[in-house]
RNA sequence: GGGCCGGUGGUGUAGCCUGGUCAGCACACCGCCUUGACGCGGCGGAGGUCGCCGGUUCGAAUCCGGCCCGGCCCA
């Protein structure tokens, strides 16, 4: 069969199939070590982003690399499906209210769509050429899993019967993050910061004495809870007011004026009132001082009874209203705009509220030392960004809120005794649906009653999803191999998720196995645009991977991903340009493989390798060596680019130029030749080997073609498979600058290639020389 | 306001940690070439004084200090 010029994307399709028959990437357990990924599932909810393309690319090359030095890799495929982003989308596309809504049709609502959604991701993925172990939903190790099927949801209620057991959940009423829009309240991983234009108020508050003093705020919504007024320390200026009263306007209660570092001398006029609670320093302030607070805002983001005639009103709405008023009564001096960065909601991007109400958390806060001491044991990729994850730990100030009043996840496994309010924790073991099944025993240990309610909220989908490393590597369904492979080899993810899913993980880890999840940690940056902005839909840049695999393949897209900057240094840029060029590096491949399968025989090695033989084999040597050494750390962009420099750039250009003459003259002995014909296939049979992680498409069908066998059941290259223990490397510079100064003067005269020209070969080129001049057509002597 | 990362020809980067080929490679660009694997090719060319300022040194992209810009995270 002969080989095309150019790369046709089609044969990826057929090949994908070929290796879905043979069921190659399948996970069986041996006697091989393991090596285990934690991939991250994507959530479902729309097609896969660019991002996730590169991403799994970049894992499938590691799980085929791992695979080819003798690992039994575990790279199972998972979707992410439990949480808000499909309530709300369900709301919208189906205009069904989550309030109005029985909770069983709108769960089923929920499970449909998403199962249409999924399919769409999985089949992306395969398109890829992602080697998962299996693209079969299923129970077995490597089975491709979701995080809202039973199971799954079994293994994280088991894990909060353990914890809870433990006496590490508690329930408490708590101020906490609130989103008025998505009406949860929010860990403090889901709240992001915004930087926006508001106003910053100056109000007069009058003092006992009759004089005033002027406070500046953006919240004036909040008068009625403010309890102080403070100023920094060292502020000279209101010393004298220490210890001084102040009369609130419009609500006329008093409070006092006091020190406080919180308070900046040159923000406003200096002076802070604080308020129950308009931000994170606020509850500082109340805490320090010792203040009781006053609240105004509902959960749905009105203003409550406590505001007085304010009430029923939206926050922004008593804004306006207030500072009416203010004016109005001449106590506002004056407005000014100005910069802000306000904390909101990372889904609905709602400002957010501080508000208590009931909530289940899981302690995290007196474990930071430990946790700290467990991530040191893990080795990140890149190294700096381990960073994030360590600044986050010395961050935290409370602990995780993990109940959700929403209906799409994973339920909280309690019932409630009616008579005395007993806690009834089920035991591990099952399912448990509490909102609308019955608790598995009949009467209320504690008073007897036969009266239960159902507990109704859910978990935060971050509690379900920082189980994947234990359910993927055999937590819950087989132990024996849980116990012999965790920590689990690799989590690679974003950085974007490294106080979330990466903290999360870690102190689930740390809470019930005390061990670390993780070896390694591979944290990625982000593909953004051609122009380097993030791509959304607003801004109409996205680049969608079914277009570019579409257009070029997902083989060209592939060998991109590994040409481009280094993702875990910064955002990769992407543009169809970028890609279509890298492409061309497929055609040289097939071409390269064309010539030596054309002009080449099998043949084992001869008595003695010529020289130039020996030289390029030495080189290919000194690359395997590099390229595994970048590889252990994976850094599989820059090893790939080694590769291709030496492919095309030394191997194509200067080699192959050098060994033709060997191949066509009839000058040379037939020694000579199969010398060359064995170091050509040589060569090739090992770069295909090397490249085949990266572009497995490619060099499956080539390595099918020329070598009758398949690439991805072969060891990765090892130097020692190079016959030649003599370093020639000191030629390499000296080849190459001969060679681009023969083709330089050759253009100065204004001749072909092909023509001969007079010329010395320099004295430290003499071992090569009889290649050189055949290949130049150089006479070292005489007229032409 | 604090922390981290980055700032090298149009673009992506190497070198910088272990100062002395003042700069390598690729893409794009221009020119030439139907050389028997490839014109999605080959060869050649133009293009940067390495974000800015100052210091150390005989000598700095490479070390030190300050500043500016971009990104991310936190307050």
């Amino acid at each position: 069969m002969s080989i095309p010029t150019r790369w046709n994307p089609e044969l990826e399709n057929e090949i994908s199939k070929e290796w879905e028959e043979q069921k190659l990437y399948k996970f069986v357990k041996d006697d091989r070590p393991v090596y285990i990924i934690d991939t991250p599932p994507p959530y479902v909810n729309s097609p896969i982003h660019i991002g996730h393309a590169y991403t799994y690319v970049y894992m499938d090359s590691i799980a085929r690399y791992k695979r080819m030095n003798g690992y039994n890799v575990l790279f199972p495929l998972g979707l992410d499906r439990n949480g808000l982003p499909i309530e709300v989308q369900v709301e919208k596309e189906l205009k069904l209210s989550v309030r109005t809504t029985p909770r069983e049709l709108f769960v089923q609502k929920c499970r449909e769509k998403l199962d249409e959604y999924s399919k769409a991701s999985s089949i992306s993925f395969k398109l890829l050429g992602i080697s998962f172990n299996s693209y079969e939903k299923g129970y077995e190790l490597g089975d491709m899993y979701e995080t809202d099927d039973p199971e799954f949801r079994k293994l994280t209620q088991e894990i909060f019967i353990d914890l809870y057991n433990k006496g590490l959940i508690y329930e408490s009423e708590k101020v906490s993050n609130y989103c008025p829009d998505c009406r949860i309240s929010l860990s403090d991983a889901e709240v992001e910061y915004k930087e926006e234009t508001t106003s910053l108020y100056y109000i007069k508050f009058k003092l006992e004495d009759g004089s005033d003093v002027i406070v500046a705020t953006t919240r004036p919504e909040l008068l009625k809870a403010c309890k102080a007024i403070i100023y920094n320390p060292e502020d000279e200026r209101y010393k004298n007011l220490n210890g001084k009263k102040a009369k609130v306007p419009l609500f006329n209660h008093e409070i006092p004026i006091l020190p406080h570092p919180y308070a900046k001398r040159d923000f406003g006029t200096g002076l802070v009132m604080i308020c129950s609670y308009g931000d994170r320093g606020d509850m500082i302030v109340f805490k320090d001082l010792g203040l009781k607070p006053t609240f105004l805002i509902d959960e749905n983001g009105l203003m409550n009874e406590n505001a007085e005639k304010y009430k029923g009103l939206k926050v922004r709405e008593a804004r306006e209203k207030i500072v009416e008023d203010l004016r109005n009564l001449g106590y506002l001096v004056k407005e000014e705009k100005i910069k802000h960065e306000t904390p909101i909601c990372w889904r609905s991007k709602t400002p957010i509220e501080f508000i208590p109400r009931k909530e289940l958390y899981l302690k995290q806060v007196e474990f930071k030392e430990e946790l700290k001491e467990l991530a040191r044991k893990m080795k990140f990729y890149a190294p700096e960004s381990a960073d994030l994850l360590f600044s986050w730990i010395d961050s935290l100030s409370d602990d995780w809120v993990i109940s959700r009043r929403r209906y799409y996840g994973t339920e909280i496994p309690l019932w409630y005794c009616k008579n005395c309010g007993y806690v009834y924790v089920p035991p591990k073991g099952k399912y448990y649906v509490p909102w609308k099944e019955k608790p598995p025993i009949e009467r209320c240990p504690k008073c007897g009653s036969t009266e239960f309610v159902g507990e109704s909220r859910i978990f935060d989908t971050w509690f379900d999803s920082s189980n994947t490393m234990l359910y993927i590597s055999g937590y819950s369904r087989d132990r024996n191999f849980f116990e012999n492979n965790y920590p689990v080899s690799l989590r690679p993810q974003g950085k974007e998720i490294v106080r979330s899913w990466l903290y999360f993980t870690l102190l689930k880890s740390y809470l019930i196995t005390k061990k670390p999840p993780f070896k390694d940690v591979w944290i990625h940056m982000h593909v953004v645009d051609e122009k380097g902005y993030k791509m959304s839909k607003s801004l109409g840049n996205i680049i969608d991977p079914m277009d570019v695999i579409r257009r070029y393949g997902a083989e060209a897209f592939r060998t991109w991903v590994f040409l481009e900057g280094d993702i875990t240094k910064d955002d990769v840029k992407c543009s169809y340009q970028r890609i279509e060029s890298a492409s061309k590096f497929l055609t040289k491949i097939l071409n390269i493989s064309r010539f030596i399968k054309l002009n080449s025989k099998e043949s084992i090695a001869p008595v003695q390798l010529s020289i130039s033989d020996r030289w390029i084999l030495w080189e290919l040597k000194s690359l395997i060596n590099a390229v595994r050494e970048l590889n252990e750390t994976y850094y599989f962009n820059r090893s790939f680019i080694k590769i291709r420099d030496f492919v095309w750039f030394l191997f194509a250009d200067h080699y192959l130029e050098m060994v033709k003459p060997r191949i066509y003259s009839p000058e040379y002995t037939e020694e000579e030749k199969l010398s060359a014909y064995f170091t050509m296939r040589k060569a090739l049979d090992i770069v295909l080997r090397l490249m085949s992680p990266y572009i497995p498409f490619i060099t499956y069908y080539l390595y099918k073609n020329i070598f009758n066998k398949n690439v991805h059941l072969e060891r990765y290259p090892v130097s020692s498979e190079i016959p030649v223990q003599e370093n020639l490397s000191i030629y390499t510079e000296k080849i190459v600058e001969f060679n681009h100064y023969v083709w330089n003067t050759k253009k100065g005269l204004g001749l072909s290639l092909k023509d001969p020209i007079i010329l010395k070969i320099p004295e430290e080129l003499k071992p090569f020389e009889r290649d050189l001049i055949a290949m130049h057509n150089i006479r070292t002597q005489g007229k032409i």
